[in-house]
DNA sequence: GCAAGGATCTAA
DNA sequence: TAGATCCTTGCC
């Protein structure tokens, strides 16, 4: 069950997908956090390390507004944790939870306005074998499939945290093509209890490596 | 269906 | 400083 862009992306070659020069730029995420979020949608985050290079397609996120979004860990004010929520758009807000998971997110909007865009799951276009390293012997579909999961097969840690998503070894290529605004489904979030009605989770509803 | 399990927040 | 909470997962 692939999608045209899918079979397009994965018939092109490492560098034409994987540019650093043709990633987005800080002005990019410095702007409202709904409009980042159907920007990355079917982007290809980039992670170039030592150990190999990692590229999947993302194809499910979720919005955390800066305003009226009492889902938004930033709700109620700065603190430690939230810390890079606050910072301009651009970096990394890494997250622990449920005790062994990670969480990763993109922040979006400038300096002051905490929004950020969370990492659900993506399609895994290149460093197979390296996440399932780290992931133990899964089907190709579940590598990035779920937030926790997808952090894991990147190697993203708390450590992370502020970590730039504009550099030559994190990056990420906005899709090749534009992303037609009938493929994508908006949802409720997942997981959350407050602002359950907000429609902030926004899905490539074709894609096998979308969450359940 | 629900336990695991760590970081963080809140109330005291 | 204790107790609750949490943007989840995988095993029962």
């Amino acid at each position: 069950m692939w999608d045209e862009q899918t079979k397009a992306i994965r018939r092109m070659s490492t560098a034409e997908v994987f540019a650093p020069e043709r990633a987005y730029g800080w002005e990019f995420y410095q702007r409202p956090t709904v409009e980042v979020a159907w920007g990355l949608l079917g982007a290809v985050l980039v992670k170039r390390e030592p150990e190999g290079l990692c590229a999947a397609r993302l194809v499910e996120l979720e919005a955390y507004l800066p305003d009226g979004d009492a889902a938004n860990h930033a709700a109620r004010g700065w603190s430690e944790r939230t810390a890079p929520m606050f910072a301009a758009g651009g970096i990394l807000y890494v997250y622990a939870i449920y005790g062994r998971h990670r969480c990763v997110n993109v922040v979006t909007e400038p300096e002051g306005r905490p929004g950020a865009v969370l990492l659900r799951a993506a399609e895994v276009l290149h460093g197979e074998e390296l996440m399932r390293r780290r992931r133990g012997e899964v089907q190709w579909e579940a590598l990035c499939r779920g937030p926790a999961n997808l952090a894991r097969a990147f190697g993203f840690e708390l450590s992370d945290n502020f970590r730039s998503v504009c550099s030559a070894e994190l990056f990420i290529v906005p899709p090749p093509e534009p992303i037609a605004p009938e493929a994508v489904r908006r949802t409720p979030r997942i997981g959350i209890s407050r602002a359950r009605e907000l429609p902030l989770r926004f899905v490539l509803w074709q894609s096998r490596c979308r969450s359940r």
